[in-house]
RNA sequence: GGUCCCGUGGUCAAGCGGUUAAGACACCGCCCUUUCACGGCGGUAACAGGAGUUCGAGUCUCCUCGGGAUCACCA
């Protein structure tokens, strides 16, 4: 049985890097039958943030990631919160002292900056010397009685190599002479990621451990970890970050690496996530479109690739503007509502509305500017009314607007179709394109050279009180 | 600096010894058209460099270059 966990630090809001993380983490679960765990890992209790664990699970859940067992459902295998299991690590540590595997150290940090600083200055590599391993045990004793702060750390072989295979990167190996010491339990008595990490892997039953590839050199060390014990290692495979550029990797200061920065920016849950899937992984065919259900019968670890990918807001923006135009018209008109609002247009003719929005909305913040014309006419020079293509110039447009007004006027009812009849009536009649008589029409409506729908569904959307009062303003500019 | 990893168009990315080196986004052009979009058609554009192995190399090996990660009582 597969199983598999997303271990988040509860830092703050949900990073696209670590939502993909997760996603592809509960995918490769999902494919294989398995179950998906969730972590919280706050062993850093100074980089605590208020909420942040909401904030994960809010998210997850909001895109279908349901997780099997965690802090909030249980599971057999809890505390699901490192720091409620802090009691648990101690233990082992100490098994591995009896093995020589750990040991005490005595030494403070200030020391050891100290230290890593003479070395730094000196050019060299700074590595802990097992000062403290070569203590005496009765000395060692003697300090731990005496209360004496102390930490724990792994004692790695001086020779030899430690590796793992990863399937994604394959067999990675490095020599134990150039792994440093690592400490394993904190003097405040907490476990470091490091081992936490290890121990909860093991205890949670964890076959796979997917994370991301800055894990990739240290983790010949946790192996060694492993093999202290005795325990059967889990399978790695380790993932690439997103990056910004081809230097930088997506950072909270750009201030669009939140999954919650795009939603609030007009993106649908649903292209991010198909987005983000895409970014570092590939179905194998030419599919471009999945739903979660989707991803998880398609993904497979031989589709993700070992080069970090630069996020393109470009292509995420025009994902997000294909989910768009695939919404129904009552769902458009749902995300679209509270834009619609904010520009302050009626939403009688939301049909109309969603009928001309739909194909031009890329993301839903865009549409206040795309309609506030409607709420109110712009000021504008009479200069638009001039189009070449159209055959028009202010004398032209004054003529048509001449026709157009009592026409339109004269409707019985102020009808879509009946004003379409109307107006390209007009332009048959007098053996004009029929751009000679919509364009003025238009900029009289709508005082913009660019809009979105024509003249006729403009002219819908205003009424007639509106319109025929838009309509003689544009006449009296062309005075 | 040591160690590890990565390197196909601007971006994502197919390719797993023999291809005219796919496809998508972006960009450009044309068509459609009631402006702008949508849609349709077409175009520009890539194997980081050098040696080797092989009848044959984007694919295998080595070196160089470029980039990244890591070397914390952070995760």
């Amino acid at each position: 049985m597969v199983r598999t966990r997303f271990a988040p630090s509860p830092t703050g809001f949900m990073h696209l890097g670590n939502l993909r993380s997760a996603l592809y983490t509960f995918l490769f679960a999902r494919h294989n039958g398995g179950r998906f765990i969730l972590r919280i890992e706050d062993t850093d209790l100074g980089r605590y943030v208020e909420g942040a664990v909401d904030v994960i699970y809010r998210t997850l859940k909001s895109v279908g990631m349901n997780w099997d067992e965690g802090p909030d459902v249980g599971g057999d295998f809890g505390p699901y919160v490192q720091s409620e299991r802090k009691g648990l690590y101690l233990p082992y540590a100490k098994e591995l002292i009896k093995k020589r595997k750990a040991y005490y150290c005595f030494c403070t940090e200030e020391e050891l900056s100290g230290r890593r600083e003479a070395a730094a200055a000196r050019g060299e590599t700074f590595k802990y010397d097992k000062h403290c391993l070569h203590l005496p045990e009765e000395e060692v004793q003697r300090r731990l009685d005496a209360g004496m702060p102390y930490v724990i750390r792994q004692n790695v072989p001086e020779h030899g190599e430690a590796s793992f295979d990863d399937l994604i990167y394959g067999h990675i190996a490095v020599d134990c002479a150039d792994l440093d010491d690592m400490i394993l339990i904190k003097a405040d008595g907490m476990p470091t990621y490091n081992f936490a990490n290890v121990i909860d892997d093991h205890t949670m039953g964890i076959t796979h451990v997917m994370r991301g590839n800055e894990y990739l050199s240290s983790t010949p060390k946790y192996n060694l970890l492993y093999d202290a014990f005795g325990w059967e290692k889990p399978t790695y495979i380790h993932m690439t970050p997103i990056m910004r550029d081809a230097t930088h990797k997506l950072s909270k200061r750009d201030g669009d690496a939140y999954f919650e920065d795009y939603v609030g920016k007009g993106y649908l849950k649903e292209a991010i996530i198909n987005y983000v899937a895409l970014l570092g992984w590939n179905p194998g065919d030419e599919r471009e479109f999945f739903t979660m259900d989707e991803l998880i019968e398609a993904f497979s670890i031989e589709g993700m690739s070992k080069s970090p990918a630069i996020f393109d807001v470009n292509k995420l923006t025009w994902m997000n503007a294909e989910y768009i135009r695939r919404l129904s018209t009552e769902q458009f008109t749902e995300y679209a509502m509270p834009y619609y609002q904010q520009a302050g247009i009626g939403t009688e003719h939301a049909d109309v509305l969603a009928r001309i929005l739909q194909p031009r909305t890329e993301v839903f913040t865009q549409i206040p500017d795309m309609v506030d014309f409607l709420a109110k006419l712009p000021d504008y020079d009479a200069e638009l009314f001039t189009n070449k293509k159209s055959k028009t110039n202010s004398e032209v447009a004054g003529n048509v607007l001449d026709m157009a007004i009592p026409a339109l006027k004269a409707l019985p009812a102020w009808e879509e179709q009946a004003i379409h009849d109307t107006l390209l009536g007009l332009a048959e009649q007098n053996g004009l394109k029929n751009g000679t008589i919509l364009w003025p029409v238009r900029i009289a409506l709508a005082g913009k050279q660019v809009t979105p729908g024509g003249a006729i569904e403009i002219a819908v959307l205003l009424g007639r009180e509106e319109s025929l009062r838009r309509l003689n303003l544009g006449r009296e500019k062309l005075q």
